[in-house]
DNA sequence: GTCTATAGGATGATAGAC
DNA sequence: GTCTATCATCCTATAGAC
């Protein structure tokens, strides 16, 4: 099925140590040795553990984008689209669950250019999920709150959903996905 | 006024860059050098570059975990209750921004006795957040929803506030109290 | 309280044999 | 594709002078 390469391994192998200590307390011999062999023969695979981090983080990083775009091109009402930003992230988090812990985490390690386009990424996401939020305020599907209030209470959830779903892992996803959107659209009193 | 020891200085100096790095990424030197002296002198007041991080750290849990009794203590309703815990992250977030981010992300660089003892107060702060919770649903103040994801959902945005307050920072602490109050308790539709 | 000098080990990465 | 050997640098921390 999935003829994994070997640099596919490492980068799946080095996520996890990353998420667990972080991209900066995990050394390529930590690495090297998850993967029972020396640090010294990764640099046949890659060029850098810079490479890593950045393979990892972009390639998340894609996928919110390319969700967005797709929720911004519908033509549904503001807050269906925030629910189905809300299980955007759930399926991410589900599918990508190591790659979140760095984008969160170790994204100031990456360098030059992967830097650059990771910061573009998430700058453009937030505006575009502000800007579903102001137009729900407008057309007052949404309550007159301070739309950063809003997004920063929202975003700040989905973003750390990984920490928990690792926890209780065992909970359907679609009842979490129904749950979830429940509490941040209708609170919870 | 306040006469802040050397060991204080390098606390504060070091929390500020552990917030934009990550303790792993921040060298003793990078800390000396930000004061304007040499690392081997940091070493007249500090034991360890460890001691920084159980300092910072502790200190904070310490405000939760004293924070948490009072709430616990009182004789208000759970709604009142989680409306205090509010009040409360959004103070310690005001105070100790920079050690906050180290709480969340750096705590795992904690060692031997500091380890366990945060990870016993982080726990019982949980512990006591999901019986407020608990109690809610039971007197029907709170919706009947899984109690984890309202614990979470909160939790999550109440830890990352620090993220949000340094770029929001001139929003007057009340006002953001309140609105947060406000989306949290009775969501945004 | 700060300095210089240095110990002792870890780090990212390369060269070249197999 | 992996290995051993190695480099140059960085790391935390200590000793001892001023």
């Amino acid at each position: 099925m999935k003829p994994i390469t070997r640099k596919e391994e490492i980068v799946i192998v080095a996520s996890q140590l990353f998420k667990e200590r972080g991209y900066s307390a995990v050394s390529v011999r930590d690495i090297a040795e998850a993967m029972g062999i020396k640090a010294a023969s990764l640099y046949n695979h890659i060029s850098s553990k810079q490479e890593i981090l950045s393979t990892l983080v972009l390639r998340v990083a894609k996928e919110f984008t390319n969700g967005m775009n797709g929720v911004v091109a519908q033509k549904s009402s503001p807050v269906q689209k925030v629910e189905q930003l809300i299980e955007l992230h759930i399926d991410i988090t589900v599918n990508y669950s190591e790659g979140i812990a760095a984008l969160n985490n170790d994204w100031m390690h990456l360098e030059g250019e992967d830097l650059t386009s990771f910061v573009k990424m998430r700058d453009d996401y937030e505006e575009n999920f502000r800007n579903i939020i102001k137009d729900g305020i407008t057309s007052e599907e949404i309550k007159p709150h301070h739309p950063e209030v809003i997004l920063f209470a929202i975003l700040s959830t989905l973003r750390t959903l990984h920490l928990w779903y690792q926890k209780r892992g065992k909970l359907d996803v679609n009842i979490l996905k129904k749950d979830m959107v429940q509490v941040l659209l209708k609170g919870i009193v």
